[in-house]
DNA sequence: TAAATTTTTTAGACTAATCTAAATTTGATA
DNA sequence: TATCAAATTTAGATTAGTCTAAAAAATTTA
């Protein structure tokens, strides 16, 4: 049974190694909690005397596989909670998260796989993003930033790079959102600003924001 | 704000001001909550300072309105939880108490109203304890106890007085549940003990079981 | 009402998680 | 490779919530 702050570490080193590949710099997990890195050292220890990290002195940290499982276990309850936000209680993208940060940390079994199972087994959360299954296991999209789709071949938003409530908004204001149909009808070739087909309205988007976009071909 | 801590202590202060009417002394505190007396006083003087308590030394604490109104807000949040639980995924009336416990203090009005809004904006929990709607007002059922429901008068089950897992899984086993209609067909004067009518079935009761279940007439 | 018992409070200590400030190590740069 | 800057760790302090043991107040009992 780990603490709030412990899960909020784990699975902050989780995202990260994802990102960065190997181990994790002790500043990188600061500035993702909010914490100081001497905090943060502390928590390595103790971490590391737990076996869910492998923790060398100025050396950064990487889960362990039983770190893994813990911060996989987080990870889906925290996206089957987004899920559930989103379909049936009407909130955003751009709202679920902060709640999700809370739900994320309920200790029940049960009530984990209930969930699942009245949202009918989701595969992916409301932004796109994969969730692990019972066994902890999941299946990532082929997923491509809008900026790289070729011209006139169809794809599917499937989520989003940047998470940011402003940007979540503006997507919500376009109509565009999950399970969007968009196609690239022009490539800018000045500014590399697209001209879009995104579900029935034609229009136009900057290069920053499609490269915010994820996409299924 | 408050702390996880801090509403666990305003939630049994209105508890048992309930049922003891008036001022709560620092031991039935203590015992609520598990914790040593000692403690209970050092938390009595931080809610006072906070005006959610009402403490003067020796003479126990009673709520102030926004101490109720704090109180208010946890218990809406527990029982609609625990109507989320048995009504969507499949828990019985005894297993929903710890889990709900812990969603109880998820910081959220939108969640708390969106979820009250779809589960159809119930009355009452699974328990049969009323539910305080977004103005924190509730209504009692008038309610008695089953031992008190006068012969072939009919009634219906509303809850249970013993919260117990052993007397829920009793109470489970012989299909008597929230909403169970139940007719008296004789009283033994020997013992007190029930012959009932519940659902469709016809079974004897003890008068110990009898004086734990709630009827609404 | 005085003594005995129970309840409550105080004083001082402990733990987990955090911080600041100073010391140490690493890695980049000249 | 010696120096410097950045990253990291250590040391010591702080806060919230808890505890034990002892003191004080309230209540019960004789």
């Amino acid at each position: 049974m780990q603490s709030l702050s412990t899960e909020d570490y784990l699975k902050a080193i989780y995202h990260a190694s994802q990102s960065d590949r190997g181990t994790v710099a002790t500043t990188s997990i600061a500035n993702k909690i909010g914490a100081k890195p001497s905090s943060v050292t502390d928590m390595f220890k103790k971490l590391s005397e737990q076996k869910l990290v492998k923790y060398e002195k100025y050396q950064g940290v990487s889960l362990t596989n039983e770190g893994v499982k813990t911060a996989l276990r987080i990870v889906r309850k925290h996206r089957l909670w987004e899920s559930f936000l989103v379909s049936h209680l009407n909130f955003n993208w751009d709202e679920v998260h902060q709640v999700a940060e809370q739900l994320e940390h309920i200790q029940s079994e049960k009530l984990t796989n209930e969930l699942e199972r009245f949202l009918d087994y989701p595969t992916h959360d409301p932004h796109g993003d994969p969730i692990p299954n019972r066994a902890l296991f999941m299946k990532s999209y082929n997923k491509i930033l809008l900026s790289e789709l070729p011209l006139n071949k169809e794809g599917v938003c499937i989520g989003v790079k940047d998470n940011s409530p402003d940007f979540l908004r503006y997507l919500d204001r376009r109509q565009i959102g999950i399970g969007t149909p968009i196609l690239v009808l022009h490539r800018e070739n000045f500014d590399q600003s697209l001209h879009i087909q995104a579900g029935n309205s034609t229009l136009m988007i900057t290069q920053k924001t499609a490269e915010n976009i994820y996409i299924k071909p």
